[in-house]
DNA sequence: CACTAATTTAAACGTTTGTTTAAAGTTTTT
DNA sequence: AAAAACTTTAAACAAACGTTTAAATTAGTG
């Protein structure tokens, strides 16, 4: 995880791991120094101010956020395979990284517009060529015609939820961490299973 | 919405509405007392500490959120129906409140398991005799063969997750207000009509 | 009306917050 | 090696925080 050692990277990756986890209200300057293990006066020196360094921050998870997903997109096979390729790397990604989506979501609700037009994240799909695929394939009735926000909505509730939820649904189950990993590989085959039938009736 | 007009009730709803949006860090003791329009010390006045108020919230909120859940896990019609019905009311709740399943996911990581069994959410369930239902439905090869957990899942993950991430999908695909209602009540028949074939495969 | 209890207010409490300052330490440049 | 620039620290800043206090106001009771 530790990709460079000076103070400016330290810093940033100690932010990065608190804000996650507590969000930019949850936590305070001299919390993240601490974790950084230096004064508090370096986050303002390196980084203007909290603030700054919490869009720095939520930037950088954005970008790595979408940039698995983007991947996928690019790359050149059929749009069936893509779609299980897709569920399959989001639910690694986010094992790897469950805090993100919630994170993203509750922070990024308080950015107003033009902080996500800085990402440029539209361009990056639009580039990708993904809708082109996906209209080609429902012309030749392959997939089934939905509009692309709904597409988008399904494939992204049923990866994204099941961790975004995790607190709840264990709680309501009694279920311990180890548990909830299972059940996520489980549940992950039953998703794959229900929107592959669902977007492609004919296979 | 304002149910009385005592001022214990005024701190109360102006508590509920601001921690709702802007969770317990985000809001202070004063921001209330003014949403409530009053003095500081009435709310510790009434309530002995804003933590202590906002556990009232969270709780009077989570009871709100699982009442007209389990209202139709209790009904005594046919599990098909039931399905197509709590999804239909789970759109019509979120939609009357969409900030709730953030706020009650977000918060209730926070909480500790104690917390969570005060509430006595999972009695209740238990008493709406959903899961024997379900088990009764498996058995007679009308409902697919899932647990219950992952069941749990596919219907809240394609019920809440689009009232969760609006901010984000309504940035990603340049969305106004009333476009992305008018998507929701589009997706709501994609998710009923994925969700009743995958479970039902039979019908 | 007088007296008591409950309600509401203004003010202050000690902490903690984000941020800044000024000095000390370190590295780089000349 | 001296000077300049950069890095790090301890200390302090005003503002805001949750909470408490004590006085003022209102409501209820005999």
């Amino acid at each position: 995880m530790v990709k460079d050692h000076t103070t400016e990277a330290k810093i940033k990756d100690a932010a990065r791991n608190i804000f996650i986890s507590k969000g930019f209200n949850g936590c305070t300057s001299r919390e993240i120094a601490k974790e950084a293990g230096m004064n508090v006066a370096l986050v303002n020196y390196y980084f203007k101010s909290k603030g700054h360094l919490f869009d720095i921050v939520v930037s950088s998870v954005m970008k790595e956020f979408t940039l698995s997903m983007i991947d996928i997109f690019k790359s050149n096979i059929p749009l069936i395979n893509k779609t299980r390729i897709f569920i399959d790397k989001e639910y690694e990604f986010l094992s790897k990284h469950p805090e993100i989506p919630n994170f993203i979501i509750t922070e990024l609700g308080k950015k107003d517009k033009s902080f996500f037009e800085l990402l440029d994240i539209n361009n990056e799909i639009k580039e990708a060529k993904i809708f082109e695929q996906i209209e080609e394939s429902q012309k030749i009735g392959e997939m089934r015609k939905i509009d692309i926000v709904s597409i988008m909505l399904l494939m992204m509730s049923n990866c994204h939820f099941p961790f975004i939820a995790k607190p709840m649904v264990q709680m309501i189950n009694s279920l311990k961490d180890d548990e909830y990993e299972k059940q996520l590989v489980i549940h992950k085959q039953y998703v794959t299973e229900m929107i592959i039938g669902y977007l492609f009736p004919t296979k």
